[in-house]
RNA sequence: UGGGGAGUGGUGUAGUUGGUAACACGCCUGACUCUGGAUCAGGAGUUCGUAGGUUCGAGUCCUACCUCCCCAGCCA
């Protein structure tokens, strides 16, 4: 945040802060960032992190990070994995905090049979259908199960033998004896405990009845003395369940708060979508550039900082509400050109002869580092009688706006000399293959004596030095600002993926220096946007750079507009 | 048709004792520039979902209505 900018509020921490004048807990703060580990973590639980670790910070309280780890049927080890590395990228610390919602099994269980004594839950024979059609609907009351009234003694044994595994899958429920009318679903004698023959990640097979979110966690708040448990809108009708249990059990208040999860254009943010195009192979992997993951976004090239400044600039309510994704674009952008090294490379390369260049001549040329930090030097750019130019850079027969090379005209080669456009060489099939210019001797360095102005400064690259590379160009994996917009009911959102979304460019050419670059560094190639190796393609030798952002381009807009 | 939420410029948000709406992104001008980048200066755009009401005065209070989102997993 810049000097003299006012600190952002939001109803999250106007709630803590009367909490905090209120006394209220003592003046503690403490949240929890509780993820499933079934799947990556993504952009938009980039905002419930910054916003779970930004208020116990802010407020010099602790965040947990606890695995709500309840369904051993859809959560493995890898993902527990990710989940670290990922919240540690983007700068959170949860310091000695991190648990585990299966940490709490034993505590559950046995809360789960005080409720059972108090005659507050009970054992249900019902099949999920039965307990479905019991259900009701969302305007008709529920009706209650036969099982409903088991005496307390009948219950303590048969949750007993749940647990000890008398029972099949699906055989029996535990489950909470509320109010089969209540409008609200989740009081219509929610479940507790499913029966579940499956091996758990954590707890092996200890346990083959495990606890519903609802069951689990309140109660793992309230083990950890969460003051704010911070989740999303779909929640809200949970609330009072939340509530409930915690009264019910009489245990440390933990209270729920609800705000809006992150929308974003052209952008889907669903786990179960998301682990779709990874499985069904429309990405290449979680990691994959295109791919919301905060993974693939720091493959993309995206910098902790970026992310973190932009679940700043959206804020949290508890509208809907759908971001453009250009934020998130001008938000890398804003923070790499600060930081970002500049260098030449030539993406599509069209072929350059200074034909009043010396041949068999080279001299190195001086070209700035990055013009937004002193600090950061300069370096030595070859330069000899044959360079790549950028294809787009040149226009036989230019419209005009545009500024660039075109026969007859001057323009300047950054850092290096003047040069005019004298011949245009085509091959047979009449495509231009080769551009023969002259320079001005006197223009060295860029700048002409005479005080001669040019329209346009194109970036190049010297022939005999190129590094030769791949560079992928990214565009928006879904072609619908909505990607869940489909026009007809047979269609569904992956009709929506952009065909075009990676295109790989694999004769580019790269200024020498460029063959040191590092993975997770930011570069900007001049006027083609900031670049990074890409982490898993890239090899010595053969290096392999992403696209994270074009600049913004002024002459694109132009011709887009025709 | 039950319950729970939300509606402020194109987008996202601010507006906390009621006093004629602000910030960011985007957009448009211009200046400057060895990146049509960056930077700087300026501009357009909202009357606050709708209709009433209270009040000298309402985005802020009251009433009614409209629209959108969420809930009928032994998922979280």
């Amino acid at each position: 945040m810049a000097p003299g900018d006012v600190k952002k509020t939001n109803f999250i921490s106007q709630i803590i802060e009367e909490d905090l004048k209120s006394g209220r807990n003592g003046g503690r703060v403490a949240t929890r960032f509780p993820p499933e580990p079934n799947g990556y973590l993504h952009i938009g639980h980039a905002k419930a992190i910054c916003l779970d670790f930004g208020m116990a910070a802010e407020y010099g309280g602790e965040c947990h990070l606890r695995f709500d780890d309840t369904n051993p049927v859809k959560e493995e080890q890898e993902y527990i994995d990710s989940i670290q590395e990922d919240v540690r990228w983007l700068g959170f610390d949860w310091g000695e905090h991190l648990y585990y919602a299966s940490n709490y099994f034993d505590q559950l269980y046995e809360w789960a049979v005080k409720l059972i004594r108090e005659g507050k839950a009970y054992v249900d024979d019902l099949t999920a259908d039965e307990i479905r059609e019991h259900r009701g609907t969302l305007t008709r009351p529920g009706t209650e199960s036969p099982y409903r009234n088991r005496s307390v003694e009948e219950n303590l044994d048969l949750f007993e033998r749940m647990r000890k595994g008398e029972f099949p899958d699906g055989a029996k429920t535990l489950r909470a004896r509320i109010d089969m009318e209540s409008p609200n679903l989740n009081f219509r004698d929610p479940v507790m405990y499913r029966i579940l023959k499956a091996t758990h990640h954590r707890t092996g097979d200890k346990w083959c009845i495990y606890p519903m979110y609802d069951w689990a966690h309140g109660q793992s708040d309230s083990i950890e003395r969460i003051t704010h448990s911070i989740c999303t809108l779909e929640f809200e009708d949970h609330r009072p369940l939340y509530s409930w249990f915690i009264e019910q059990l009489g245990i440390w208040p933990s209270r729920q708060f609800e705000f809006a999860r992150l929308n974003i254009t052209y952008t889907i943010l669903s786990k179960r979508k998301l682990l779709q195009l990874v499985k069904e192979n429309y990405v290449d992997g979680w990691d994959d550039p295109r791919m919301p993951t905060i993974s693939g976004l720091r493959r993309r090239g995206y910098t902790p900082e970026s992310i973190r400044d932009f679940c700043d600039r959206i804020g949290v309510s508890k509208a809907d509400s759908t971001v453009d994704v250009g934020l998130l674009e001008h938000c890398v952008r804003e923070d790499l050109n600060k930081r970002a090294l500049r260098r030449m490379a030539v993406l599509r390369p069209l072929r350059v002869v200074i034909e009043n260049y010396p041949e068999g001549q080279t001299e190195q040329l001086d070209a700035v580092n990055n013009p937004e930090d002193p600090s950061a030097g300069s370096r030595k750019v070859p330069f000899s009688r044959v360079l790549y130019i950028e294809r787009e850079d040149f226009m036989e027969e230019p419209p005009k706006k545009f500024f660039r090379l075109a026969p007859g005209r001057e323009v300047r080669l950054r850092y290096a000399y003047f040069i005019t456009c004298t011949s245009v060489v085509k091959n047979a099939g009449g495509e231009i293959v080769e551009l023969r210019c002259t320079y001005d001797p006197a223009t060295r360095g860029g700048n002409s004596p005479d005080g001669r102005k040019v329209k346009a400064t194109i970036h190049w690259v010297n022939t005999e030095t190129a590094v030769n590379a791949e560079v992928r160009l990214y565009d928006h994996l879904f072609t619908r600002e909505d990607p869940n917009k489909v026009d007809s009911e047979d269609l569904d959102w992956k009709t929506n993926i952009n065909p075009n979304s990676l295109e790989a460019l694999k004769d580019c050419k790269l200024e020498p220096a460029l063959a040191e670059a590092s993975p997770g560094e930011g570069i900007q190639f001049e006027r083609m946007g900031y670049f990074c190796i890409d982490s898993k393609d890239s090899k010595p030798g053969a290096p392999v750079f992403n696209r994270t952002v074009t600049l913004k381009d002024t002459w694109a807009k132009i011709a887009k507009q025709g």
